[in-house]
DNA sequence: GGAAGAAGTGAACCACCATTCAGAGCTTCC
DNA sequence: GGAAGCTCTGAATGGTGGTTCACTTCTTCC
């Protein structure tokens, strides 16, 4: 057996994918789901197009791989700083600052994530990183009703629409030419989700 | 001059065009627009897809009447709610409940409104058809503001917040299925409407 | 150095639809 | 009836873009 593969070898295919997929990820971030195509893709990588079947069976693998990278650091990240330090309420506060800067940040993956037209595989992964971030806010509401902080409520219900009130606003792409800065935008953002959630008035 | 369209001959092409789109808004609202064929469609309405470029001179453009026809009603029927009687909170309260009632009985035609993966015509529309939505929602909070029922709020904010927290709830599919009925599901989403609003407590 | 076998290439292939168009079938009016 | 001009048809066309594959290039190990 003439050729096996060293540890060195492994270790730059290993990192010849997680290059392609940052690329890939850079060119969904710019020009959305529908507009990147597998030439592109690999042009951004600097290799060949049918390279990319070397590191993934299909374009859609490929496609689901971004997302859940993608999704999955954004899911991380506000768990944490829901199950951070704080009462609910502050946590929750925190968490929706988090959520949205980090949103405003990276406008065009976040509307990749959350709302760019894309192939049904990514689609089926889109719902459920939508389930992840629902179950991560039902629960400080959760807590936040069982410390009397928050009044009773469906929890569900207040967690996807906190989902969807904050997407909708930072994904309009109207949203920040309208005149406030980020700050402002911010402030009132997470007053309209306390209100949500019935914290009472700061 | 040989021939010359009758009255009745116009009736009958303007009716067929209106079953061309009556059909493409089914077939839509049963498969989604990625799925919507020129075919498919033709087939739905019995006529051959080429005829369907005697009503349209492209798929783009069928597919534009569609959203603007559906997306027009529903606009038009909660600008009726929201400009109707009582005062703000009661009105909001009421077009909160037809937003989400229309909705639930057509799950299939609210999620090509709202959220489908579509075609940029279609997404270009949609854009508009929320920014409507929208501004309905921000008068409606305005005046509530005014009335002094409502405490001081971003009015733009709250309206967007409402349309997405809506179109979250109601279009995932997971959304009914969880064990609530339709009519648990509204009070819910209304007491989480009015909240977000800064509505006081019922 | 050289054999064995993997990774990388990119032009060719192919499936999928939107769109077209030459001809068939109607409708109108003399 | 028949000429003129329309609507309707559906197989053929064409563009797009994912996928394949014969070939080249590189890596490993004797």
């Amino acid at each position: 057996m003439p050729y096996r593969k060293t540890p060195s070898e492994i270790r730059r295919l290993e990192a010849a994918r997680e290059h392609l997929v940052a690329c890939a990820t850079s060119v969904v971030a710019e020009v959305g789901w529908a507009q990147t195509s597998v030439t592109a893709v690999a042009d951004s990588a600097g290799i060949a197009a049918g390279s990319v079947y070397q590191h993934f069976p299909s374009k859609a693998a490929l496609a689901v791989e971004v997302f859940r990278r993608a999704a999955g650091r954004e899911v991380e990240v506000l768990g944490e700083v829901l199950d951070g330090e704080g009462d609910p309420v502050e946590r929750l506060t925190r968490g929706i600052e988090v959520f949205a800067r980090r949103a405003l940040e990276n406008r065009g993956l976040a509307y990749a994530l959350l709302a760019a037209p894309a192939e049904a595989a990514v689609g089926a992964e889109r719902l459920e990183f939508r389930r992840r971030y629902r179950a991560l806010f039902a629960e400080v509401v959760r807590q936040g009703m069982a410390a009397g902080l928050l009044p009773a409520q469906n929890g569900e219900i207040t967690a996807a629409a906190l989902t969807g009130a904050i997407g909708e606003v930072l994904v309009d792409p109207l949203g920040t030419p309208s005149g406030h800065t980020t700050d402002e935008l911010l402030t009132d953002l997470t007053a309209m989700a306390l209100r949500c959630a019935g914290a009472p008035a700061v």
